[in-house]
DNA sequence: CCATCCGTAGGACGGGCGTCCTAGATTGTC
DNA sequence: GACAATCTAGGACGCCCGTCCTACGGATGG
């Protein structure tokens, strides 16, 4: 059995709860309990509960480069690379429904406690923004590539916000449909203009 | 002088730090602050947080309806008032921008909490919900004109999310005009119909 | 002028929070 | 077996939270 730190095991705790019940309302009492140690050991590993929002941001951003950079390296073509993004909605369809977008309700949590970190979770959209701007431009859309990424995640979000108020995964079906679509007619208007 | 009652002023207050810090960030003490007032005070109006929180969601219902039914009763055509809703976005640029949209944050937030209120403030979603449904009908999209509503107002949600991340005014007026464009079509799409 | 009532002030209360300390258990090394 | 380093348990600490009580002030009306 390969066992996991007790670190690794606080903030994998704190990660799912920082996105189930947002970041604010978790308590080291509540990490301590789903890790099964004790509240004062945590000062050991961390000394303030910042510095595990740090660590937690940390892993969430690790974890989206190696995501971004598998679905480049799969060697498909960008169209195909994006509709990965895209599909993420519906890979992970229960857990939005029920919490919304991991990203942006973080970022929209921080910024309204006026948070230091902040700025480290908006990374997380960032490195969205500039890798789907760069399939963008692979398509062929150089000229509006950051227009089409902000689009996109836009879109995303606003589904994300949307099947987790109305508690809806048919919607986000509906909305991947569409952008499937919208991002075949990306391909097709370039083929015109060729 | 018209001078607001204290429990009014309470209510205001609460709205707009609800909607600048969040429910949860918001102290009794806050609120006290903002509105001069002892801390203590509070009991004799509300006897709770929770009852804070209803009430300033009854006051957002209530102007949500009045704003609605004024874009209804101006008389212009229905493409025209959902025109009107696209353009909030707009016209509430600057607080959208550092606080996100004001129904999408807090439906998120108390939807994290578990907090008995959720299902109230999804209502105002509801309101904007059934009202373009309604709009899309009037445009003679009566088949998908909840599919529309709902496109609609997620690309809203979407939009209000991003421009708070990164801070862009810009891509807020970027994407209305988008939103234009398609709003257009739609009604297009019609006409070819007939 | 007194009685009544609405609104207010200030602070007590119990509890939970993040933080921090310290004594003990466990592990590895010679 | 002795010792050091590493990790853990449990709880103390001060603070701020939401809640709640009670005494005060200032109108109003008989």
């Amino acid at each position: 059995m390969n066992e996991k730190s007790t670190r690794d095991q606080i903030i994998e705790a704190a990660d799912r709860l920082f996105y189930q019940h947002g970041f604010e309302h978790t308590s080291f009492a509540d990490i301590a309990n789903a890790v099964q140690i004790s509240r004062g050991n945590f000062y050991y590993h961390f000394k303030s509960k910042d510095e595990i929002l740090t660590a937690v941001i940390g892993v969430r951003l690790a974890s989206t480069r190696a995501m971004l950079s598998k679905w480049e390296s799969e060697g498909e073509g960008p169209a195909e690379r994006i509709r990965s993004f895209i599909h993420m909605l519906v890979a992970n369809r229960a857990d939005i429904k029920r919490f919304g977008c991991p990203v942006g309700t973080l970022c929209t949590e921080l910024s309204k406690l006026n948070h230091s970190s902040k700025a480290d979770a908006n990374m997380l959209f960032t490195l969205f923004r500039t890798w789907l701007r760069r399939q963008f431009t692979l398509l062929g859309r150089e000229a509006d590539a950051d227009e089409l990424a902000m689009h996109l995640l836009a879109r995303s979000q606003g589904v994300a916000t949307l099947a987790s108020a109305f508690n809806d995964e048919k919607f986000i079906r509906q909305e991947v449909q569409q952008m499937d679509d919208w991002l075949k007619s990306c391909t097709t208007a370039l083929r015109e203009k060729r």
